[in-house]
DNA sequence: AGAAGGACCTGCACGC
DNA sequence: TGCGTGCAGGTCCTTC
């Protein structure tokens, strides 16, 4: 599951790979398009664009462009008996006017992958999108659930729909939820809030601030607040640390390297043993979400 | 407007 | 063995 610490790997693997080469020709599934832009849109737009440099904000992983200096014409994909079933986009391609900067958005839902491969290499199924790059390799999209999507964005640089969790002051934090009276866990998963919190980061977040989740978020102290704050950043940085070792594998090859996963106290722990006082771990529903906390150490 | 709940979607674990 | 069921959860949409 894509939370912050697992895309800002997978971004950085990317940004490692693919930094400086140059779009060549971009395919897109017409399987029910998973995508926010229209993939005729994508298709027509991306070719004959650099790579700037891939980064995160909150979930998404952010692909910036230019328009290349040397632009190459859409080469043919493979001829596959399947490519051609499902039938693509790119006899539409005309290369896209460049605006003086345009991003390519992408969220990788809860099963999405970016990978970065060499051409002859199988294509996974639920293959959404490849574009190849000059240097020969292809930065493909898979998702299963196709719960991701991709998007283009021409307008201002995206921002993300919330505040970022690693920066933002413990001023503005409490001021985020001031006045909420849904569940702290559940203000955690809002993305308009704080972006790049799931699940699992909110349950370990809340254990280790001692806070039980179902607290009225505008309730909380600010010193409690100020924990949680502190707790929030400690273990998204320890994973992003814990996940950088595992990235290359992850990204390069089929994405089937797991990343190396920090130690959950609370997640996934139902009935075991506190790590700290022993009492079996409980799971609730918080906003339609498996919540799992510590009775005795989060009050 | 804020909050809550369901829909989306597929793979997998589980029970009978 | 094989089938049905429930669960996983990020985001969007509808309803209250």
């Amino acid at each position: 599951m894509p939370e912050l610490p697992e895309v800002e790997t997978i971004a950085n693997g990317v940004d490692r790979r693919v930094r400086g080469d140059t779009i060549v020709s971009a395919w897109f599934s017409k399987h029910k398009e998973p995508f926010k832009t229209p993939a005729s849109t994508l298709a027509a737009a991306l070719p004959a664009h650099s790579i700037l440099r891939v980064h995160r904000v909150g979930k998404h992983i952010v692909i910036d462009l230019e328009p290349a200096r040397t632009p190459r014409q859409s080469g043919s994909r493979r001829n596959t008996g399947l490519q051609n079933m499902q039938s693509s986009h790119r006899e539409a391609s005309t290369p896209g006017q460049p605006g003086p900067q345009s991003q390519l958005v992408v969220h990788l839902g809860m099963t999405g992958r970016l990978l970065v491969t060499a051409p002859d290499l199988p294509e996974p199924s639920h293959t959404h999108a490849v574009l190849t790059l000059a240097s020969g390799r292809e930065l493909r999209f898979v998702d299963p659930r196709r719960f991701g999507r991709l998007a283009l964005n021409t307008a201002e640089a995206f921002a993300g729909p919330g505040r970022e969790p690693l920066t933002i002051s413990s001023g503005d934090f409490a001021q985020l939820f001031r006045g909420r009276r849904l569940a702290i866990k559940a203000a955690l998963l809002n993305q308009s809030l704080l972006h790049g919190v799931g699940n699992i980061y909110a349950d370990e977040s809340l254990f280790r601030a001692g806070i039980r989740p179902t607290r009225a978020a505008g309730r909380l102290t600010r010193v409690r607040l100020d924990r949680l704050l502190q707790s929030l950043r400690t273990v998204l940085k320890a994973a992003i640390r814990a996940g950088g070792s595992s990235v290359s594998d992850y990204v390069d090859a089929d994405g089937e390297a797991g990343f190396f996963q920090i130690q959950h106290r609370v997640y996934g722990r139902e009935g075991q043993p506190c790590r700290v006082c022993g009492r079996p771990i409980r799971r609730i529903i918080i906003g339609g979400r498996s919540t799992h906390f510590c009775p005795r150490c989060q009050t």
